[in-house]
DNA sequence: TTTTGATTATTAGCTTGCTAATTATATTCT
DNA sequence: AGAATATAATTAGCAAGCTAATAATCAAAA
């Protein structure tokens, strides 16, 4: 008879776990300042350049173009970006904070350090540097943003 | 001025980015035996266990009592599980595997092994038992089925 | 016994993620 | 110039998460 794996020994099985668990604990908190998870990610790059068109938003934050349209028809929503067309090329538009965009990072910021501390009570000052280096390697085998299947 | 937080090196955000990266690759794996990523956890249980009422899977696989709903209606469609009425409590009903429910485990045990190898390639075998001790340290902080907010 | 309250499961509706298909505009090649 | 191709964004539709609200049944208490 054959072994039977016991999955719960597996990397892939904690990450699973860890992986809602973080992503209803990143909602929570952003709730808070009512804004959504995935929301935040599309700040984080406008905050870095401003002005974006939705397909570069694309390859930073790695996430599906049907995706992306859908956080930003939220922030807009809300109000916190704007949509405008481009001069010279009527495909494309790009996105713009408004000042209640810019004004927010304040108030993310906060929460953000609160999630931080949050995810991270129990660890030691030394577990949270190797964590963070073995994130990054498991994040670093995982490139470029999901598309169709390849051969 | 304050001081500007950089979220790209804080672990939250690794985690973040690993999050997602990781459910599209479980969802791809899973995918090639025609099954989605969320049904194999309810398998998981009903593999240790059979016949549980939809209550007990939600405390068992952590997640919310209409999520665990869906993705058993899933898995009735493609005809691994069945719901039957409990005698007695007319209530509850209880979940079994069938027959192709059960066979089912080797296949997903082969993915699973796949799926395992896929995220850890590039890491020596002592980070992976690093990696391993510290997300169950960061799971045991996010304890109990989500629910409704507390005061 | 009847009412009140607790338990179990489902439905409705939301965001996040995806793929596939569509629309519209640019570009390139014949 | 006209046809074919490539690019940019959106729409439609699905699964996995969630919360809030319903429906149905059971238990407990007045």
């Amino acid at each position: 008879m054959a072994e039977l794996i016991k999955f719960e020994d597996t990397v892939s099985y904690l990450l699973a776990k860890v992986t809602t668990a973080f992503r209803n604990s990143l909602e929570r908190h952003m709730g808070k300042i009512h804004l959504h998870g995935g929301q935040i990610f599309i700040l984080f790059e406008l905050w870095k350049q401003d002005g974006l068109r939705l397909i570069d938003l694309v390859e930073r934050v790695n996430v599906a173009a049907p995706t992306v349209t859908k956080m930003v028809d939220g922030l807009i929503e809300i109000h916190l970006v704007t949509r405008t067309k481009i001069e010279g090329d009527n495909r494309s538009k790009r996105i713009f904070l408004t000042e209640g965009g810019r004004v927010m990072r304040g108030k993310i910021e906060a929460q953000w350090l609160e999630l931080e501390e949050s995810c991270l009570t129990g660890l030691t000052e030394t577990e949270r540097l190797v964590l963070f280096e073995l994130l990054g390697k498991l994040r670093s085998s995982y490139t470029g943003v999901p598309g169709p299947e390849e051969d």
